[in-house]
Formats: structure tokens, C-alpha cells, sequence
DNA sequence: AAGGAAACCAACCGCTCTTAG
DNA sequence: GCTAAGAGCGGTTGGTTTCCT
């Protein structure tokens, strides 16, 4: 069967962007919009495959995106996020408004990955390096884990990275997610699903991401938007009622 | 100052998911 | 329900910059 590329590989440029790339692609967008993507570089005069304009727009050019260092809130964000959700990149990046998947997942590999490694902590699991093989699969950010570290390591400065001497701290002290992933579910003994105001939430809506694509809750034509966490805060997938039913987590 | 290593990050590739016909 | 096109995502690569010896 096979399928048919998306451009016409012999005649599209590749590598960096020019500037005049740049400007071609922003005044199109600013005039047509977003969207059609594998129209879009014919019709902006643009030499590129469509993939590579969206990919550029999405993670250089949009006006929205914040450039600039990740500050430690981010960090811990992140980190958090990550752990929910695994290497869902882009669910990740709707919780960092101005952050593109791309970003976040260089700065992982980058900076975070290395950061829990010399903390201790395995970055795929979220556990302790040396607490390899348990059955049951707990994510951990309480002060439990904390206090672990602070055994190992009673200074607080932790890597490389800390040569700058920075303590680590923890940004919400009073956040127990503790999330075991518990043997097949049955029925009698499954928690209540997140409710809001009696209706289900799903991790998505939970998480307030915008698009609420892996919306599958009840109110999902909602995700998103600003009614789904004007009450100061959502309640992160259940962290605040102090269970994750991890069902949930499967996102597509 | 030079060369090599490490870190960083933009961009590409290939796959999956969604949607329209 | 099936198929193909379009869009989006995550993993990986490769060029550039910074750091170290």
C-alpha cells in the first residue's frame, strides 16, 4: 500500500532555518492562521516540508513561547509531571504555559535526567536507584523520599550541577503523591473516580490540559478551559483527595 | 592557544492517531 | 467499516557552543 510522503523530499531545504524562512513563515501564519500544514509551505512560498514549518512555528516562532532558563518551580513541575505521566511530552508541556514539548524534553535529557540520577533517583521510575526491584510500583514525592535523600546525603547539595551550591528544596513540602500501581482492578474494590461537582474527571481535564485531546470524561468539552480550574487549583489527577486512579493514566 | 570532550538544542524521522471521504 | 491523508508525538541525530586539560 504504502503512502505518499508528506512533501517532496527533492525539493524542500532542510536543516537550519534562515531568517527569511522565518519571516515568509510568520507573515503567513499572522495572515492565514494555523493549520494545513502540508499546504501551507507551497502557499508561503517556503521550501520546507510541511512537518518541518509546523515544527518550527510550534517550537520557535509561536509569539506565546517563553524563552529563557527553567526556573526551579518548572524543575519541580516537570519532574512531577513526568512522573504522572511518563514521557508524554506534550501533556507535559500544557502544564508549562510558554514551554514546548521539545524544549521540555531536551531540558530533561539535559538537565533533569542528570539531576535525579545525583539525587539517587531513577528518572524512568521515579524511585531510588538502589529500590530496583519491588512489586509494587510506587511514585514517590513525598518527604518520605526527602528524608531518604537527606540520610544519604545530609549536606542537601546534591550533583555537578550543585556545585552552584544550590539546596535542594522542595517546592510543595506538603504534596503527598505517593501512587502505587496495584494489582488488575476489580470492580469492589476500585476508589471513586475523580469528581468534580458529581461529574468524572479524567486525568486530562484533571491535569487542565487545553486541548483535552485524551479527553474522556464526562465534561470534556470543557478541558481546558477556564472554568475547569478557576477554583484555585486543580486537583493534580487527585493528588489533593490523596489517590490516583491510575486507570486514568492511559492517555490514548 | 589548541584540541578534545561534554553539553546543548534545533531539526529530522518514523510511527501512531484522527478524520474525512 | 475501510482507506488514505493530515496532524501530532516521541525518539534520535547532528551541528554548534562551551568547558576542560
Amino acid at each position: 500500500m504504502g503512502r505518499s510522503p508528506c512533501c517532496e523530499k527533492a525539493h524542500t531545504n532542510k536543516g537550519a532555518w534562515t531568517k527569511e524562512e522565518d519571516d515568509r513563515l510568520i507573515a503567513y501564519i499572522r495572515a492565514h492562521g494555523e493549520g494545513c500544514w502540508r499546504s501551507l509551505p507551497k502557499a508561503a512560498g517556503l521550501l520546507r516540508c510541511g512537518k518541518s514549518c509546523r515544527l518550527r512555528w510550534i517550537n520557535y516562532l509561536r509569539p506565546d513561547l517563553k524563552r529563557g532558563n527553567f526556573t526551579e518551580e518548572e524543575d519541580e513541575l516537570i519532574i512531577m509531571l513526568h512522573g504522572l505521566l511518563g514521557n508524554k511530552w506534550s501533556l507535559i508541556a500544557g502544564r508549562l504555559p510558554g514551554r514546548t514539548d521539545n524544549e521540555i524534553k531536551n531540558y530533561w535529557n539535559t538537565h533533569i535526567r542528570r539531576k535525579l540520577l545525583n539525587r539517587g533517583i531513577d528518572p524512568a521510575t521515579h524511585r531510588p536507584l538502589n529500590d530496583a526491584a519491588r512489586d509494587v510500583t510506587t511514585i514517590s514525592f513525598s518527604g518520605a523520599k526527602e528524608e531518604k535523600e537527606q540520610r544519604n546525603n545530609p549536606s542537601g547539595f546534591v550533583n555537578k550541577d550543585d556545585e552552584k551550591k544550590i539546596p535542594v528544596q522542595e517546592t510543595c513540602p506538603d504534596l503527598n503523591l505517593d501512587l502505587r500501581i496495584s494489582p488488575p482492578y476489580h470492580q469492589s474494590q476500585a476508589p471513586e473516580p475523580l469528581k468534580t461537582r458529581g461529574r468524572t474527571l479524567c486525568l486530562v481535564c484533571s491535569l487542565g490540559v487545553k486541548n483535552g485531546k485524551g479527553c474522556a470524561c464526562s465534561i470534556g468539552g470543557t478541558a481546558g478551559s477556564s472554568s475547569s480550574n478557576s477554583n484555585s487549583g486543580y486537583d493534580f489527577s487527585g493528588l489533593k483527595t490523596g489517590f490516583l486512579d491510575y486507570r486514568s493514566l492511559e492517555m490514548k
